[in-house]
DNA sequence: GTAGGGTTAG
């Protein structure tokens, strides 16, 4: 207990602090303690470490240097640590200031942890302000405290202001200022900040140094990352890690992985943060047996407990299809936080578990968890995949009432949904109420009106976009031009292609694509091939997909071939692509080559994918297959159906059956024609819906030439607005006609 | 007293 005062605190006397109390809670006797009469000229110590026996107080007068000093540092620090409340601070702050003891840069270092700790960091600037000359430990202290409360900018003012009261920056002080610097991002900050670490020579240090790795992968430069990274001649766990993620969040999974398994060999010990960046990078490959390999590592490594990286395993298995097991996980967290709520909605979003996701969204919201914008965003885009507009309307009914009504994502990812789910009305209503729209509001507006075949909606909203002076995007001339695409404006389409470079920006692939599918499905064949023959780049699968297709509406089987080579070359293992081009074949009575087509899918073992068309009745969603009998009404709907078809052959209708399932004879192809999915969802529709009810339906497939027919003649005789959500766009059928004018 | 992570993604 001899040790020397460095600071001193004037107690009032002896009696008052009986060992007992002061072994117990140090803070809860400060304010029973009256402050100095001057003429107490003791300084009464006592040590509240509970682990010292009790002890005498020692009492010692103020210039006996041989009295039992105690450290009173070592007292307030036990005070420190017990201070849990706000109240303690203001208590222990007057307390610093009567014992004038705010000189010590040591005691207001530690008051800042304290209270920075306890989120109070305006009160920690506030003694900060007081102090006149804070050494660099204090100045770290504040500094970190801005971090840590995501005050980044405030972090990087200090650090300057540091700077020009000539307080050098140390090892502890570049982490945090890289910290902020990456989490703004503030690339160029950072980059001067890496010239000071040169300067200052902290080459070496490995903190400093993964700091600086964690900036850069940040940032998305790689290159300068893997500089860093490489140049470092001790690599601690936490270097391989933020080169890892780096590569995981920038879209390399594979590098990362790679990282990974040099780490290993490097043997360095993953902790549980590496297991969990490394999952990330196997739930994004969807590499499913090797994120549960990373799970037995984890059991292995006795880290199969830590909640973080359990929020991580949920994230994978659910991620990658597996929702059941990520469930289980979920269910086992007593208190799952927000973003364990988010991996776990947002897996069944992805995996088209729409009731599921909004179920689990009730759930949440009755537990009194809070929802944030991502849980919002993947509720939306559950209803939004299946096409669920009365779950769509309700989510919207919540977001109206949540902090997040004006949110920007939130709503953009209404006006998506909405139009996904057949209702461009209310996709403009979300649309027209936003306070503040971007490039992406605007966009995701265009592209709806596209969908839908608002071709000229779409256009009008772009010249309004520009007058409102949002810069368009990449994106938004993706929605512009299949917007004019799926309404067959040609020369439009052509002209705002070509005015893409006026705004800076280079078509990608996608806008290649889109205008080969404009001039191929307006008939321009051979100018859809010279414009392909004309790209800059390598043409990617997309853009000679869209012109196999086109040589399919128009039957080129030459062109059609050649195309279908490209593709298969590029993607050989797509069913779809083999089906378009044994359909080309079908329709130009090829039926050798048809076979051969068939034969070589056969030999790569595909097959093609089953139509099946879902509708909604009650805020439930139906499914139905082709001549699907499962249904508990189905003999109802075969009755329906049975009618419908009466009523189809009374007005003339007579199907295609030329160039559809070649290999069944006439009747067949008739009978298994009237019982494609679409009719059956349609005959569902009506008998379970009172009379003039839209119907809204969700194909995953394109509509069929005799579908299409068929559906605008019923839509006329059974007064129905029929809308159809087919794998490229809407259908809106009504009085004998479709909104696509037959061009689809 | 230092640094790295997981949920969205038009």
């Amino acid at each position: 207990m001899a040790c020397r005062i460095s600071h001193r605190l004037l107690l009032p006397s002896s009696h008052l602090l009986s060992s007992t109390i002061l072994q117990s809670r140090p803070l809860d006797l400060i304010p029973a303690f009256e402050f100095p009469a001057p003429t107490f000229k003791f300084l009464i110590i006592h040590s509240p470490f509970s682990s010292y026996s009790p002890s005498p107080l020692f009492d010692f007068h103020e210039e006996d240097d041989d009295a039992n000093p105690v450290d009173l540092d070592i007292f307030y620090t036990s005070l420190f640590d017990d201070c849990s409340h706000q109240k303690h601070l203001t208590q222990i702050h007057s307390h610093l200031i009567k014992s004038g003891s705010l000189e010590s840069n040591y005691l207001v270092t530690k008051f800042v942890h304290t209270s920075s700790n306890l989120g109070e960091i305006h009160y920690a600037r506030q003694l900060f302000d007081e102090i006149p000359y804070p050494n660099v430990f204090l100045w770290n202290a504040i500094i970190r405290g801005y971090s840590r409360h995501e005050l980044y900018d405030g972090a990087l003012k200090l650090y300057y202001g540091m700077q020009q009261e000539g307080v050098s920056p140390d090892g502890f002080t570049l982490p945090y200022v890289l910290k902020a610097c990456s989490s703004l991002p503030a690339l160029n900050t950072g980059r001067e900040v890496h010239a000071q670490i040169f300067r200052h020579g902290f080459e070496s240090d490995v903190f400093v140094q993964n700091g600086l790795i964690a900036l850069y992968a940040k940032c998305g430069l790689l290159g300068c990352a893997r500089l860093v990274f490489d140049g470092l001649c001790e690599r601690t766990v936490v270097s391989w890690t933020s080169m890892l993620s780096g590569y995981a969040q920038n879209g390399h999974p594979l590098e990362a992985l790679k990282i990974f398994s040099e780490m290993r060999a490097a043997d360095v010990k993953a902790d549980f943060v590496a297991l969990v960046s490394v999952l990330k990078a196997y739930s994004d490959v969807e590499g499913l047996e090797q994120g549960k390999s990373v799970h037995c590592c984890a059991i292995k490594s006795g880290l199969e407990l830590e909640p973080d990286l359990l929020i991580a395993l949920t994230a994978m298995y659910a991620k990658c299809g597996q929702v059941q097991v990520a469930k289980s996980l979920f269910d086992h967290m007593s208190l799952p936080r927000v973003i364990l709520w988010n991996a776990m909605i947002s897996g069944y979003a992805k995996n088209g578990y729409a009731n599921e996701a909004v179920e689990l969204f009730r759930k949440m919201v009755s537990t009194n968890a809070r929802p944030d914008s991502i849980t919002l965003r993947s509720v939306i885009l559950a209803c939004a995949q299946v096409g669920v507009l009365e779950l769509g309307i309700w989510m919207d009914d919540y977001v109206s009432g949540s902090e997040y009504r004006d949110d920007v994502f939130v709503n953009t990812a209404l006006i998506d949904m909405y139009a996904k789910c057949g209702s461009i009305r209310h996709s403009r209503i979300v649309f027209d109420r936003m306070p503040s729209k971007d490039v992406v509001v605007w966009s995701a507006m265009i592209s709806s009106y596209g969908l839908h075949g608002h071709g000229h909606e779409a256009i009008d909203l772009f010249h309004k976009m520009k007058l409102a002076r949002v810069e368009p995007n990449d994106v938004t001339f993706v929605g512009l031009l299949s917007a004019c695409n799926h309404s067959g404006l040609v020369d439009e389409g052509w002209k705002y292609f070509h005015c893409m470079r006026d705004y800076g920006i280079e078509p990608r692939h996608q806008h290649y694509a889109c205008v080969v599918d404009l001039l191929g499905r307006a008939g321009y064949l051979d100018e859809a091939y010279d414009f392909v023959m004309s790209m800059p780049m390598k043409p990617e699968v997309t853009v000679w997909g869209a012109l196999l297709s086109a040589c399919k509406i128009y039957g080129n089987v030459r062109l059609g071939r050649y195309a279908a080579e490209q593709v298969f070359a590029l993607d050989p293992l797509n069913a779809g692509h083999y089906v378009q081009l044994s359909n080309l074949y079908a329709s130009a009575g090829l039926w050798n080559d048809v076979s051969k087509v068939r034969v070589l899918m056969k030999e790569r073992g595909l097959v093609k994918a089953l139509g099946y068309s879902l509708i909604e009745i009650n805020g439930k969603l139906q499914a139905f297959r082709v001549g699907d009998k499962s249904h508990p009404r189905s003999k109802e709907i075969f009755v329906m159906l049975e009618e419908l078809e009466k009523k189809l052959k009374e007005a003339g209708f007579v199907p295609n059956t030329d160039s559809v399932l070649h290999d069944l004879n006439t009747e067949e192809k008739e009978e298994s024609l009237c019982n494609h999915s679409e009719r059956l969802a349609i005959a569902f529709g009506l008998i379970s819906t009172p009379p003039g009810t839209t119907l809204r339906i969700t194909k995953n497939l394109r509509a069929c030439v005799n579908c299409h027919s068929a559906t605008k003649l019923l839509s006329k005789m059974v007064e129905r607005e029929i809308v159809v959500r087919d794998a490229n766009r809407f259908h809106h059928f009504k009085d004998g006609l479709c909104s696509c004018g037959d061009y689809w």
